[in-house]
DNA sequence: ACGGTGTCCAAACAAGCGTTTGAAAGTAGC
DNA sequence: GCTACTTTCAAACGCTTGTTTGGACACCGT
């Protein structure tokens, strides 16, 4: 079997079994099994578990980063102020559509997404956030200009909250993929949802505490 | 050694490394060596680690319902209609107040929760939502009551954010306790985005998405 | 003083883990 | 057809996991 099948058949099987049980719940004999190769095979081909988990994480978001940067410069192309819905749309719709584009790897990759980010051992919260620094920073900036009005610790809490809510919606993704319509709707209601929060008058929440 | 103390030392332990590492990522020996007591402790007095889980997880669980029902209550006594950032702050408020009336063992409290509540492992996911069951359905009913303009579908999926928002409140929670202040602005912060973002128009969403 | 009961502990258990080994099989280039 | 290199494989390695064992110790009612 030529080396390149091999590599990408254990990809494929460690995506598909660490989107099911987790990285501390998958074993190596579990993904060599699936894959139909031979345990030795992760240490040969990628150097140890941990290396292939960063294998699999680079295939699923590397294009899905690129994505999304394509989408915020057509964007910005367009409106160079965008509206905060605009931008949580931005931000959400290229993972939707990915998805949408993989048919049947689509859940698979929800759920795997939904796990790395949501993964709380360190050295794999460092991964993912490395993966999103970038992205962080430039939608970051942007909500800022869209939001004066909101503080910068504040903001930045908001699009943590952005972010795991988007995790979280990841992580239940249906395991049978989902026609466009209802994809659409996922975007809608996230939109709806997430634009309503972030754009929300600070001194809302406040008051509500105050008057306790 | 009296029984009890050995009980509640290797609860205290087990919470202790359970919010540091997770589930799977704290051995029983872990527990054990932190308590001072044997490694056969766990079995003999809780018949294994994973009852001992469901006890750590009651004791810390039980009391922050039971609150949260005592003060949806009182707030039924006076409003008998309550605004969405009422229910919002209803929900919030007894679990920060509870984590505060721990101080110092309030931030392994509140990243316990946030482990257990993201834990994705079948049986404990379970627990949780069996935990969560009662709570999640009165509430539903009064956001439902409140809100006649979002569908009990559209109702139901933000309720669940609300949650997941909460969730990832706890699981970042600061290692340090906070003072009052803090505790007080964490509750503004939430109330203000989760109550915009529950009552937020859904068709917001819905054309954003259509203009696509 | 005695059996009975609850608790504790060192040791061992079987099973699973990720990884390493050394040889066999396959695949190129010459 | 030989050499050099890559890839595959069964087997074993050392270690950790959760759990069990059987005896020791302490305390209690009689």
């Amino acid at each position: 079997m030529s080396s390149i099948t091999t590599k990408t058949q254990i990809l494929d099987a460690a995506e598909r079994r660490f989107a099911q049980a987790g990285y501390d719940g998958t074993s190596v004999r579990d993904i060599t099994g699936d894959a139909g190769v031979n345990v030795a095979a992760i240490n040969y081909h990628f150097g140890g578990k941990e290396e292939l988990l960063r294998g699999v994480t680079d295939r699923v978001v590397s294009p899905l980063n690129r994505r999304r940067f394509d989408l915020l410069d057509a964007l910005l192309a367009v409106t160079p102020s965008p509206s905060v819905s605009q931008l949580v749309e931005a931000f959400v719709r290229p993972d939707i559509e990915a998805l949408q584009r993989l048919s049947e790897r689509g859940p698979t990759v929800a759920r795997f997404l939904g796990r790395i980010y949501a993964e709380q051992t360190a050295w794999i919260r460092e991964m993912s956030e490395m993966q999103f620094a970038e992205v962080g920073r430039r939608f970051g900036a942007l909500f800022g200009q869209a939001l004066p009005g909101v503080s910068t610790d504040d903001l930045g809490w908001r699009i943590d909250q952005m972010v795991a809510v988007v995790v979280h919606t990841f992580a239940t993704w249906p395991e049978a993929g989902m026609s466009d319509e209802e994809a659409e709707r996922v975007v809608g209601r996230l939109v709806a949802f997430l634009s309503g929060g972030i754009e929300a008058d600070p001194m809302k929440g406040g008051d509500a505490a105050a008057d306790h």
